[in-house]
DNA sequence: CTCTAATTTGAGCATTCACTCAAGTTCTGC
DNA sequence: GCAGAACTTGAGTGAATGCTCAAATTAGAG
């Protein structure tokens, strides 16, 4: 809802002190006062140009997950790889803001929420890349059988990234390798 | 620290009204407040039982997980497959409260917080049963990579449980037994 | 019975939280 | 340079929250 300049260029500070709040101390630590403390601002100013806390962390977080998108075009020429080491690179590149992200979905009731609808949407399209992805190279491949498969592959990610959160001394990128290994070889036996 | 039947009976009371909220309103909605009115206390009398909220939440979720256990007397028959589908039960049987476990995990801080201290305990315990059992049906693995295919059989398993919370229509129990199929099928190939 | 310790009560503390709003100030298109 | 909209402020609200404690009551061992 910024119009002005000077709109513009609080709404930035407001998510750059979202995301660094995010990245320091956690969703919990994050509240409102804290984030208006660094940006500045009083809370007027918050609620004059978002409408929730909530806002503003949903943004960073998606922010963060399109910052890796291996083809942010769509163009449709990411591999199974690129997609599963992209997303393994979110994981591991922000792993708080990737926390607050799974934090986000397992906390969402599942009904009437907006934010688990939109999480919802985006893990949907999500599948359907890795899908495509999976008939693209295999064309053999029926596409709800690539579907199928996609959704296991992106569930084993999501859990090596629970399992890492959970116990920091997992090798998660070695895992993911693995799992990937795995993924291939049984794809080729068909 | 219940000593006299009275303090015994609360106590159990002030369990069941917890697991009781836990299952139709989640954490958020399940206050001590909420706790003691279903219970029929003060909060002095759950302070005299109890020493935080978290305590009976951790006690009820570590409840239920045992309540699934195929082996709860460690005598080392559990095959892969019974603990895979009483890992299954448990997230099915009782979604809100695994919504809560995991959830719970998640949310934890990384460091000298008690809980999530607890539920590594007790997620490393799981990986080395997985670990056992992976073992008692192939003799001829290392010890390591029998570790390692449990934590990447776990973790997935936990992946799709995510998954399920995330979309509630998706085929949780169809992709557990796909996943165990492909875990055999790797196990298999040697 | 009696005495001690376990239990319960009821009031309330201290804090935090997200959020609001009327009143001023600044921007910017015209 | 003016008018009106965008923006900011500052003070505040109200509703939670988890938890405490002195005092009263009750249970149960001896």
């Amino acid at each position: 809802m910024a119009r002005y300049q000077a709109g513009l260029r609080t709404e930035a500070r407001i998510i750059d002190a979202t995301r660094e709040l995010l990245g320091e101390v956690g969703l919990e630590g994050t509240t409102l006062k804290a984030i208006c403390d660094r940006a500045g601002v009083r809370a007027g100013s918050f609620y004059n140009l978002f409408d929730s806390k909530e806002e503003v962390v949903l943004r960073v977080v998606a922010e963060a997950i399109n910052a890796v998108d291996p083809d942010p075009d769509r163009s449709g020429t990411d591999t199974v790889k690129d997609l599963v080491l992209a997303y393994a690179a979110f994981i591991t590149g922000q792993p708080k803001v990737a926390r607050i992200y799974l934090q986000t979905v397992v906390s969402g009731g599942l009904t009437g929420n907006d934010q688990s609808k939109r999480f919802l949407r985006h893990h949907e399209e999500r599948v359907s890349r890795f899908a495509d992805a999976i008939r693209r190279a295999d064309a053999g491949l029926a596409g709800d059988d690539a579907y199928a498969e996609a959704e296991l592959l992106l569930a084993a990610l999501n859990g090596l990234a629970f399992h890492w959160m959970l116990q920091p001394s997992f090798d998660f990128e070695g895992h993911v390798a693995r799992m990937f290994a795995a993924h291939e070889w049984l794809r080729a036996r068909t």
